[in-house]
DNA sequence: GGTTATTTGTGCGTATGTATG
DNA sequence: CCATACATACGCACAAATAAC
């Protein structure tokens, strides 16, 4: 008699190799080991392999060629984090190409714990902007802005037009703001999260949260984001 | 047809247990009313009650446990990333007392990705470190470093002794060092990091990779960290 | 350009644990 | 208690595409 296991093997394999390509031990274009060895190295048979390596195929991370190999087809996007993020450069940095696509922009007032991010009385009215970050057409994030209402009039309407925070902003009069504190967990991906980012409930999100300032130092912007965490790397390099 | 709600009613409960927390009316590591009594004091449905409770557990306010109830979260501990990482200096700094628990140290050959890490050549000796941080007692943290073993000798036996890095680290004739990269990203627990973690399989956790150097610029440390994200907080302060 | 080894794709058979009725 | 269905896992064999010589 063998002892009962909680997860299928085939599923530990699959986690296995995610976690090998999201930290870039394998990355695009790689060719992955052989079903045959890979099969050695875990001690499994090549059926079991092949089950776990489906399951990467069909998530879009990994495809094969008979005769050839199985390849990384997706790289994870490295997100550099500091005192200035700015989504669309941190993604053309890496060589792909930045898009956002609004959800939903919303009109209403603050609850306690946005209005003290952001200092500002009870209840304050807020431009609050949900929508999904993609990288090559690829959702990378889901994210929540809430901008005070009072400080930038018209802002909801520069958002629609532009889609960027960073144009938005600069319309309303911020020519520039940097992010005076982030705040990094872990969470685990809904129904509804999974269904936008094209991944799976129960998936790991990188959640932040971040305020940006102006010049003067006075809160622009209170931001969530939830990253995928398959598709996404935060980096912080320490400057010289 | 009635007129709709401005607020659903599972809303309105979710914000009056989040107040209740806030006042502290339930506090850390308390255990909720259970679900029959709450639904008997809101008036409402047990499914209501759940579709509340359910929104905080995302949250990370609360956490559930099958058969036993629902439980206030601890508060999160905010554990500060920078240049200077100090598990021992970050949690004193949060008023709560540090621990580290020795798994397991190894003594192995490195792997491709430890060595480009560490900027060894392939195949050298390492030392590994498996553990456990726990903050009052509670573990918030799986860990694992690797050393170059040529580099610091006796490093094995001074880590069994001190079971801290930094002073493990300054017996090997290290006396400073700072951290050049830190990777960041989530992962889901499996069942044995849920066991150590005191958390359920399947849980979110933060997970980093960086690597610290000495003032010479040479690698001394590569380590990877898995943080239980419902206890956990990784935060970034700009300096101004 | 043809031959050969490698590698993925596919089919069939066996066995086990789990859930359902 | 039994019958049935399903998912998991292993073993063997062979077809088809690719790469290397």
């Amino acid at each position: 008699m063998t002892a009962p296991r909680k997860t299928p093997i085939w599923k530990e394999i699959s986690r296995a190799l995610r976690a090998d390509i999201a930290e870039k031990i394998y990355t695009e274009g790689d060719k992955l080991p052989t079903e045959a060895e890979l099969a050695a190295r875990f001690g499994v048979n090549r059926h079991t392999v092949r089950h776990a390596l489906k399951s990467l195929i069909e998530d879009g991370l990994l495809r094969s060629r008979r005769g050839a190999g199985v390849y990384v087809t997706a790289a994870p996007t490295d997100y550099p984090i500091g005192r200035r993020v700015r989504f669309h450069q941190n993604v053309l940095a890496g060589g792909q190409t930045p898009q956002k696509r609004i959800l939903h922009i919303d009109h209403r007032p603050a609850s306690d714990g946005e209005a003290q991010a952001l200092k500002l009385p009870l209840r304050a009215p807020l431009v609050v902007y949900h929508g999904i970050s993609l990288a090559d057409d690829h959702p990378i994030a889901l994210f929540s802005s809430h901008f005070p209402a009072e400080l930038l009039p018209g802002m909801a309407d520069a958002l629609r037009e532009t889609s960027g925070v960073t144009e938005a902003l600069k319309r309303c009069g911020v020519s520039d703001y940097t992010r005076i504190s982030t705040r990094i967990s872990a969470r685990i991906a809904t129904a509804t999260q999974a269904n936008h980012l094209h991944t799976q409930e129960g998936a790991a999100l990188i959640y932040t949260t971040g305020v940006n300032v102006d010049p003067d130092g006075t809160p622009v912007e209170f931001g969530q984001t939830w990253f995928a965490a398959d598709r996404v790397t935060l980096t912080f390099d320490s400057p010289d």
